[in-house]
DNA sequence: CTCTTTTATACTCACTATGAGCATAAATTG
DNA sequence: CAATTTATGCTCATAGTGAGTATAAAAGAG
């Protein structure tokens, strides 16, 4: 196949490493420039054999890191992702993977473990529908819908109910990413002024919808919390995320803290007990208040006697209650 | 950063173009080379803006369809994939994109519309479990695992079990790549062969383990096929499979198709008339033989009523006996 | 024109899974 | 020891699933 000459391609890497510690979902991240951003390094052509071989390897040259689950999970592309990348420079590929793992202190500067909901405070149902929809998105975006021509309009309004929930449509937590692109869109987050190189208007820095992130990294993490939640129900993954040993509170708490909502606590022991997901080890936990809790263990026969075994996400409080 | 001088990157976009015709999946094959293929073409680095815009474009270039639904599958680019990707030459990536549609007749030499299941004789259970799993595959796959050190045979024999549903573990359907990866790795088709420079063997050849397909095609199409089969029981795209209106029955057979399992017929009409998928045109069908069945259409109106709208895969009449 | 065949559609029924609670057990704390 | 806190067992109504039975409406055979 005969090609024109080409200008360059740059193909990247990209790590979204994600942990639940103390309840709350965790992701860790880079500084440079006085942003934080994903752990990220170039494919090496000549040495790296397979991508997720190269994905593990520049997460260890970056964070000395041993990673135990690696997913692939999008590859973005599209030009002008990064205002750095403007015309005459090479066009950049970025292949991002998410991967589970417990939280380890990091040593090296400028390296941290950062809270996933400061940059999506509205992705955390657990403590109720939280204020930051009702209160600023909804009417934010309601000034989107109506700058648009009639039949515009219409489209936009149908997104943002679709994606947000509003006007009696359901909250549907994995939409994740729809709402963050919806808010680029809209011109509600950092990234998207910073990517039109102009500086951030005061009235969406005052509606204040989560932290920023270098280059397009928070769109990428919003894929992955998306892809996370979804697949938490068909695949125990979960238990990539706690100790080999566990209480089924604990278990209980990390789903919640990836899914962002709250369960019920008798039906969830019994999806995952009767599920076969778990088996005790006999031993009970020990400090805390409160009646000792049973510890479990994953139980891996699981695989082989069940299609598709997750965790689902059962009994939620709330939830449902439509906007107002 | 600081890159070292590297080996070329070429980037192509792979289309996995996928219609369901007379109740069997069909797919767009470009033959080159004597053998069928992926239609794809190299990112143009200057002129693609998106990476989804610049699949719409190759495929349109290669075989003037514009198609409608279209969605990134997975990038490979794993060294020495294609065995023409040898020391020296460029290292490939692919991304490669699902993409759903009506058949349409092709004019132009060379490309055509191929039967799914001639790649993977074992993926459809239609019409009961297929003879092939246990006549071929289950014996070449012991020889392997029975072929490999003690403690790796153990592994090798739960990984059969898992994927083929072999030794009483179920069958899960959306498993097609770890089905044709594990083939791949026991040497039993013939891209195995070929990727390692050697003739295929006589035995193999005699297995007749499903058409091969040029460089790493068959894994992609795997890929995609696993992933329209657990797509389509929460999102409604069989919807792009159908034409604009339909009758429930063709709607069936054209999950069906898909799934590679048949269906009750009573409950999936309940399941999607319930489930609000689908509306009444007040017409009916006409020809054929029989009582004349009510014509349907799309409900729209699902997508803000329903967070995750499926199709399910409901009451199928076999698929459960597990191996003899 | 009636019988047979074929596909469509309406219902029923048993059983399982899910959403919500109530009740009791076993620790810690003051 | 009483109050508090977390764990765990059980019940109950309801919705969803898997499998049939029964009836309706067409075409084709004789």
């Amino acid at each position: 196949m005969i090609q024109a000459p080409q200008p360059p391609i740059a193909v990247g890497l990209h790590a979204v490493l994600i942990a639940v510690t103390r309840e709350t979902p965790r992701l860790l991240t880079l500084a440079r420039d006085g942003l934080d951003g994903l752990p990220y390094g170039p494919l090496d052509a000549e040495r790296d054999r397979t991508l997720e071989k190269a994905l593990r390897a520049r997460l260890r040259e970056l964070t000395s890191l041993e990673v135990g689950y690696v997913e692939q999970l999008y590859t973005f592309g599209d030009r002008n992702r990064d205002p750095g990348e403007r015309r005459g420079g090479p066009r950049n590929i970025s292949i991002s993977y998410l991967s589970l793992a417990l939280e380890e202190p990091m040593a090296e500067r400028g390296i941290r473990w950062r809270d996933v909901y400061e940059c999506f405070p509205w992705e955390d149902w657990r403590a109720g529908r939280p204020e930051i929809l009702d209160a600023r998105i909804a009417p934010a975006l309601d000034g989107w819908v109506a700058a648009a021509s009639a039949g515009e309009a219409t489209a936009r309004r149908d997104r943002v109910d679709i994606s947000f929930g509003f006007s009696g449509a359901p909250w549907d937590g994995e939409r994740v990413l729809d709402r963050y692109e919806l808010l680029y869109e809209a011109m509600l987050v950092d990234e998207a002024f910073r990517d039109h190189g102009e500086p951030i208007a005061g009235d969406v820095r005052a509606l204040d919808l989560g932290v920023a992130m270098r280059s397009d990294h928070r769109r990428i993490l919003a894929t992955a919390i998306g892809r996370v939640r979804g697949k938490i129900r068909y695949r125990p993954v979960v238990f990539e995320l706690v100790p080999d040993v566990f209480t089924l509170l604990e278990l209980q708490r990390t789903v919640e803290a990836l899914a962002g909502q709250g369960l019920h606590k008798q039906n969830f022991r019994r999806l995952v007990e009767r599920g076969g997901l778990v088996e005790a080890t006999g031993r009970t936990a020990t400090g805390k208040t409160g009646r000792p809790a049973m510890l479990f263990r994953f139980r891996r026969d699981v695989l082989r006697e069940r299609p598709a075994p997750g965790v689902g996400l059962p009994g939620l409080p709330s939830a449902k209650a439509p906007r107002s």
